[in-house]
RNA sequence: GAAGUUCGCUAGGCAAUCGCUGCGCACGAGUUGCGUGGAGGAAAGUCCGGGCUCCGCAGAGCAGGAUGCCGGUUAACAACCGGGCACCGUGAGGUGACGGAAAGUGCAACAGAAAACAUACCGCCGAUGGCCUGCGCAAUGCGGGAUCAGGCAAGGGUGAAAUGGUGGGGUAAAAGCCCACCGCGGAACUGGCGACAGUUCUGGCACGGCAAACCCCAUCCGGAGCAAGGCCAAAUAGGGGGGCAUGGCGUGGCUCGCGCCGCCUCCGGGUAGGCUGCUGGAGCAUCACGGCAACGUGGUGCCAAGAUGAAUGAUUGCCCGGUGUCCUUCGGGACAUUCGACAGAACCCGGCUUAUCGGCGAACUUCCCGC
RNA sequence: GCGGGCGUCGUAUAACGGCAUUACCUUGGCUUCCCAAGCCAAAGACGUGGGUUCGACUCCCAUCGCCCGCU
């Protein structure tokens, strides 16, 4: 039912929705680590990757702060889905991000997607 | 011109490109195209109050909680408006949990004589009575002393607080003992819906403080929450042991009342997807009328977020404002800037509280200068 | 969304409205050849801001932070 849909496009379709989509790629256990951001991954079987988030409550208690961080996330992502190898992507927070510009969060995940393995 | 006070508004703007999402329309029916809408003054904290929904009705009592000068506004309120009183400010104005201590119980460390019922440490007096004593023949006379009986609470000192204050009279010394004024209590009258205010008379000073100590009085409050609640689909599972049925459940602090009839527990087993509620409402704008105002009534026009692993964004350019550096013909100009607050709807409203870079407007006050 | 609780020396804890307690830790001294132990002494705290009260860790209000529960 997924098209290989061309562009810069960010659909329902490439985003996660279940707890049990989210507990697989938690469960199948492959980690990227970087400085802000950690990126679980799980390829998928389809022909795009899927991106879905999580950033703790006790880490940016604002939500404001918390949206921000998404919004950077799923824009990055939504520019370089194209490239990516087809996976389950899970973006997770897991360092205070008070005191970090926009510009070094963005590099942090730009430079962890860049990481990923390819799917044979 | 400076310094303020009060009230209100605003929350950078425009464009291009790439995106997200609600609704409408279109057809070639694609997760396509076009059009259109898309965070706040606090959306926040969840401190109050309602609507809505379910608990049969929302019932009674107790417990518990809230409010607390008066009048009004409101769906309701701890909100708001107007007023009274007290305090603060030169003033415009601001602040106030502002009922009751002669119903009761309780509390007050240390200091101090004494902390709530009266008392007397240092003191003052010693008129009167007694004592000692001088004058005197003597007296119920005239003096002196200050051990006693006794009188006093003025002064001192302690404390957060000490039994009205100031002045005068008065006295042996004193004291509301007496008087004037002030304060306080009571009564009457006047004004006001009322809180209260004013005037007059009167009492002769009582009735100290703390109720954000218990409490009393008056008024109000049933419980739970949109994960409420409703609909659809799929699947199925019955059973065994034990307990209670003057019992159990609805029911939530307790009791009663009301409704239902099996209920609880252990073993073992199963399900948890979609739709709705969901945004048209105590709604917004404007005009008229009533009201000092909060607000109300009526007319006209308008429809303005609805996500659900959770949208409302990103990048670039120009402008606006700020900051820094440099230049200046003092008008300003050039360059740089990861400088542009607090912060993100989750059923919906009315308040309160807290956060917040700045900007704008109106009315008023005080002071200074000029005419 | 709803509800409950807690903030006290560096740490763990007490405290009728009236001088903030105790232990460990730290510092100094005594003791010892030295250390440890022991003994003696000292320093150090009421989350923040208001209010009530003569006086507040305690009572009230607001606020900040932390923890927990239900759905």
């Amino acid at each position: 039912m997924l098209t290989a849909h061309a562009g810069f496009g960010f659909r329902r379709a490439h985003r996660l929705h279940k707890t049990d989509e989210f507990s697989s790629v938690f469960a199948f256990k492959r980690v990227l680590r970087g400085r802000f951001y950690v990126v679980h991954y799980r390829p998928n079987g389809l022909p795009s990757a899927r991106l879905g988030l999580a950033v703790a409550k006790k880490l940016v208690r604002h939500a404001n702060g918390r949206n921000l961080l998404k919004r950077i996330a799923r824009e990055i992502f939504r520019l370089r889905r194209e490239g990516l190898p087809a996976c389950d992507l899970i973006v997770r927070v897991h360092a205070p991000t008070a005191k970090a510009s926009r510009a070094e969060l963005r590099q942090d995940l730009q430079q962890l997607l860049g990481r990923l393995p390819s799917v044979p």
